[in-house]
DNA sequence: TCCGAATTAATTTTT
DNA sequence: TTAATTCGGA
């Protein structure tokens, strides 16, 4: 029974739960992955359930490897025969063995977003749509919601002329994906159930197979992903998922949280376990946390307990821009690292991408080496994806997508003309550009230089092709650079960047090496397939640098000391350009919220600015209001030392880089930190704030020592048509209003969006 | 065919 | 602001 050992009471339920579904409601830092490890461990170890009957489903490619490695630790046996992996990876695995049944082609190759997006754009045109009416972003969006949904072209409404469009471009973008012989993400799963119901022999073979089917993150997963889950186990009834519902943060990507929170109406019998004991923070962080995001409506009740410390109040530093906030906090990481912190013991989340440039300088202005999470992925890098699309189409001449993107790249004479006389060709044959290719000769169209040059790339591919027969991919992939002229026409250019794409390059045969080193099928088919599920290859993560990320990026992870920043209105929670507040939009934010605070053990500090610049635009700011939802008492109100009161037409200092900080911590970071603190402010009456208390937090006191880097009374602003103002009041937080008298306007109440300070 | 100016748009994104 | 994409002229 060691499999039990230092496992709670919850977590060993869990784990040696016999027969019969089971929905595992883990909080953050619960040990969950414990569970779902010790629990396959227990079925093959104990319950003696044949390893290769054991399907066990991960969101990530790095949460797969993680319960395999564990595993492997775990059984005598080895983890080899169990079936782990992703959504998608698992469903390439099954469309590939059950093709014909299915009717897919084996060699399928799988169209990323990119992919799919020049397909789909490629057939909004051919359809003749208004691509500013119908911007292929939305199609693209409207086609993966349906099939997220379990959804095809015949099953979407036809209303409104954009749901028209959509079935049109659907239905058409369906069959050139199958000319070319590509799924895309969404596919891999909708296809698999969609034969399964089409086909009860497949699905009985598949149901009896699986006698344990287990689901982590189950928050996240979306329809079609309950319903394969749902197929998979209808027989043998074993269906284990975990999940946490506040954690549920990918809802605009079609992840329904009703999938865990009716689980139990989905499944009857289903035997209800919560892990609530917290083992990773301090009481004070999941306190702030847990008042967040309590205040969503909709919600499993739970909340998160430990046996931990109290722990240090959590810093909220109002900063003056996001110049300051960066400055500020870098600054405090400084005293973090001086203290003896390692850098990798710290994280520092924003909501959005954008935010990352600024603390990127000041990082590299002190020479702190640091990690930024996502972004532009290594696989995402233009030349990166011109040889992966070379391979792809030796492997696969019917992709399209990626033969029109190298069919003149680099440049060989084959110009627009000849390509939309191509296009033309295999739009009326109705089949694949390489088939167009291959009767090129009998198309009169096609004259002269623009014949000859279409003939050769055909036999360069070609080539190429009898080269894959016999090579080793890594080997194709060197000859594919050297034959195009793709590494030649970089040597040409002769520039900085040109020489990182070469060095880009040879990384990526590097890697293939290595996979073929220790694949035990190294053909390119796999390998492809294992680019495109496989996106990040996290290679950096043994490094000591600080990690800069997305919320989104943190989630599963965990950090000694966590920075917020931009906890501000607007930002966090993030109200993009959609117009009007949606009040689950709030309580996605709530959550976010919630899995950013819930990645710090020990300490965490959050940030907001008075004044950001937005797309060029300076704007002014409102703290966010999940400050103001948190217990003041665990709370302590600073402010960087730059927001101090200026006069208003003080210039800024060129670098607040120079400038010694205003706060410390004694010793080790977890000592009580120096911070100039504000009295603290009287608790708010939320969830609907007044303005009383939007004035007490917004409005400080006047006269007051500590400058408030928000809109407040006496504030002055400029506004595009009224020029420079003095702010009487702030009437509304979100949107956040402001009344401003303006010499010779009077007294107008905006929005605090259109000013920026004076 | 190609380069540079003009235009446009701008979350989060495990796959 | 920026980055990406498109368009127009050489």
């Amino acid at each position: 029974m060691s499999l039990l050992a230092g496992l709670n009471e919850e977590q060993s339920a869990a784990v040696v739960h016999a027969q019969g579904p089971l929905v595992v409601f883990a909080g953050a830092g619960s040990g969950k992955t414990r569970v779902i490890t010790h629990r396959v461990a227990h079925l093959v170890g104990e319950r003696k359930v044949a390893p290769w009957r054991i399907l066990a489903v991960t969101f990530t490619n790095k949460a797969a490897a993680e319960m395999r490695e564990r595993l492997t630790r775990l059984l005598p046996s080895g983890a080899n025969d169990l079936w782990v992996g992703t959504f998608h990876a698992i469903c390439a695995r099954l469309l590939r063995r059950y093709a014909d049944e299915v009717g897919v082609r084996k060699d399928f190759v799988i169209y990323d977003d990119a992919d799919q997006r020049a397909m789909i754009t490629r057939v909004a045109r051919d359809v003749g749509l208004d691509e500013r009416r119908f911007p292929p972003r939305m199609l693209a969006g409207a086609i993966n919601r349906a099939k997220n949904d379990g959804l095809g072209p015949d099953d979407l409404p036809s209303g409104d002329s954009f749901e028209q469009a959509v079935q049109k471009v659907f239905a058409t973008y369906e069959e050139r994906m199958n000319v070319a012989g590509a799924l895309d993400f969404g596919d891999l799963i909708y296809r698999m159930v969609r034969a399964m119901q089409a086909n009860p022999e497949l699905k009985h073979a598949l149901q009896s197979r699986f006698e344990h089917v287990l689901v982590d993150e189950y928050q996240d997963t979306n329809h079609v992903q309950y319903m394969l889950v749902r197929l998979l186990c209808e027989e043998h009834r074993n269906l284990c998922v975990v999940g946490d519902d506040d954690q549920s943060i990918y809802r605009f990507r079609g992840a329904d949280r009703r999938n865990i929170l009716d689980f139990s109406r989905h499944f009857p019998d289903a035997r209800v376990v919560k892990l609530e004991q917290n083992y990773r923070s301090t009481q004070r962080i999941l306190r702030i946390a847990h008042a967040v995001v309590s205040r969503n409506i909709d919600r499993e009740p739970k909340q998160l307990w430990t046996q931990n410390g109290e722990g240090n109040k959590v810093a909220v530093i109002g900063c003056v821009d996001e110049r300051d906030e960066a400055a500020t906090i870098v600054q405090l990481i400084r005293m973090l690292l001086e203290s003896g912190l390692a850098r990798r013991e710290i994280a520092l989340l924003y909501r959005i991408h954008a935010q990352s440039r600024v603390f990127e300088e000041a990082l590299r202005y002190f020479n702190i080496p640091y990690r930024v999470v996502g972004g532009l992925r290594f696989y995402d890098r233009a030349e990166v994806k011109d040889l992966h699309a070379y391979l792809r189409v030796i492997q696969n001449p019917r992709d399209d997508v990626s033969l029109l993107r190298i069919i003149n790249n680099p440049p060989r004479g084959i110009g627009k003309t000849a390509i939309t006389r191509l296009l033309d060709s295999a739009a009326r044959g109705g089949h694949s550009v390489w088939t167009a290719l291959e009767q090129v000769e009998q198309d009169p169209a096609q004259a002269g230089a623009a014949r000859s040059s279409l003939l050769k790339f055909r036999e360069l591919i070609q080539g190429l092709q009898r080269l894959a027969a016999t090579e080793l991919p890594s080997i194709v992939a060197q000859n594919v650079l050297v034959e195009t002229g793709y590494d030649k026409a970089l040597q040409t250019e002769d520039s900085a960047e040109a020489d990182a794409r070469r060095e880009n390059l040879r990384e990526v045969i590097g890697s293939m090496k290595e996979l073929e080193r220790e694949a035990t099928d190294p053909s390119l088919a796999s390998y492809l397939e294992l680019v495109t599920l496989q996106t990040d290859t996290d290679k950096t993560a043994n490094e000591d640098s600080l990690t800069l990320m997305t919320v989104h990026a943190a989630k599963g992870l965990e950090f000694k000391v966590v920075i917020v920043a931009g906890l501000e209105e607007e930002l966090f929670p993030h109200r993009g350009y959609s117009p009007e507040d949606d009040p689950d939009d709030l309580e996605e934010e709530r959550r976010l919220a919630y899995v950013a605070f819930t990645r710090a053990e020990h300490r965490l500090f959050l940030s907001y600015a008075g004044s950001r610049r937005v797309y060029g635009e300076l704007k002014m700011r409102v703290p966010s209001r999940f400050l103001r939802e948190m217990p003041p008492a665990d709370l302590d109100m600073l402010s960087s030392e730059s927001g101090r009161p200026r006069a208003p037409s003080a210039p800024r200092p060129q670098s607040s880089y120079g400038s010694q900080p205003s706060y410390g911590s004694q010793g080790s970071y977890g000592g009580q930190a120096r911070y100039r603190s504000e009295p603290p402010r009287p608790r708010s009456e939320p969830p609907r704030p007044s303005r009383a208390t939007t004035e007490s937090y917004v409005d400080r006191s006047e006269g007051s020592d500590y400058g408030d880097p928000g809109i407040r009374r006496g504030t002055y602003v400029r506004h595009p048509k009224f020029g420079v103002g003095e702010v009487h009041a702030v009437t509304s937080e979100s949107p956040p209003r402001v009344t401003v008298r303006f010499p010779g306007w009077g007294e107008k109440t905006l929005l605090a969006t259109y000013l920026e300070p004076a």
